[in-house]
DNA sequence: TTAAAGAGGACTAAAATAGTCCTATATTAA
DNA sequence: TTAATATAGGACTATTTTAGTCCTCTTTAA
């Protein structure tokens, strides 16, 4: 549940392997060396993440890619939106208000709320964040963000 | 991505209909009629859930299934892992500590550490709070949540 | 003893994911 | 001008997950 798929993950790895803007380039077999995964799936990514504008790429022999912008301005919600696509989340299937389900439906979109809650919130988690190990994670507070501030329980 | 099942969608609507403990039962197929949905696949569902404890059941002629507890005890959390099961979430399907991209693996477990929190602040979400319908939902902070209240950035 | 319910699986179909490969184009350097 | 080395852009295949159905067995009430 909840999961990011693999090459989400791989591709935050790849991330991790490219210069900074200005800073030279990485071509996709080096970041394949690097990160252990094979060159095919590495261009795949590096693909994906150029087009959605997070990379900068140059061709030609002397080509290869870089970071597109800081570490601090790639979000994760952007790596995510690059690589699996802008997908969604509950899909109702049917088309906004023609629900077969409408009328008896308790519970609507609660899982979009939830999702769209959580899709913002890693708005606010860079690739810098990301690449930060091993920080203790206290229990977060998701509940005042999806019922609203007035839900004080 | 953070993709919830349809059948965990589903799960909330079908637990939605059902009777508090001890105010009666409802069966599978009552169920099925009043969230349109097919009555094996509500049987499935309600299986799954009285498996893992969040309704009761009874068999025989006037058998049926009923919550096992107020609607505000049974969490999102909940919910999702009695339907999809305890899921690994980016699993690094190397067993701890023999990660074959330990050494250059910049990232290691971010996406863990975004997932648990998650997942975490799922456990405050409770069944009573996904049927309320349309509150707003003011932009989560989980950067912190994530990187510790230290990180002020 | 029969009908109506759940229990527990097995099974199938459909969809999403992961991974590879092929052809075309651009760039550099010999 | 040609050869070598990259990326671009897909097509394609295999695998895994998800969704959905069905069958047989057990329990309970009338």
């Amino acid at each position: 549940m909840l999961r990011i798929s693999k090459l989400t993950d791989y591709g935050t790895l790849v991330l991790a392997q490219l210069p900074a803007d200005g800073e030279g380039l990485a071509s996709a077999g080096q970041v394949a060396d690097a990160t252990h995964l094979s060159q095919p799936t590495v261009s795949k990514l590096l693909k994906a993440l150029a087009h959605a504008g997070l990379v900068v790429s140059e061709r030609g022999s002397h080509g290869g890619y870089a970071l597109a912008r800081p570490d601090d301005e790639i979000t994760a919600a952007q790596i995510i939106d690059a690589i699996e696509g802008p997908v969604a989340i509950t899909e109702c299937s049917s088309p906004a208000g023609h629900c077969r389900l409408e009328p008896t439906c308790q519970v609507g979109s609660a899982w979009q709320r939830i999702s769209l809650s959580i899709r913002r919130a890693l708005t606010e988690v860079s690739l810098a964040d990301l690449q930060t190990r091993g920080l203790p994670m206290p229990p977060p507070r998701l509940r005042a963000d999806i019922l609203g501030p007035a839900a004080t329980r």
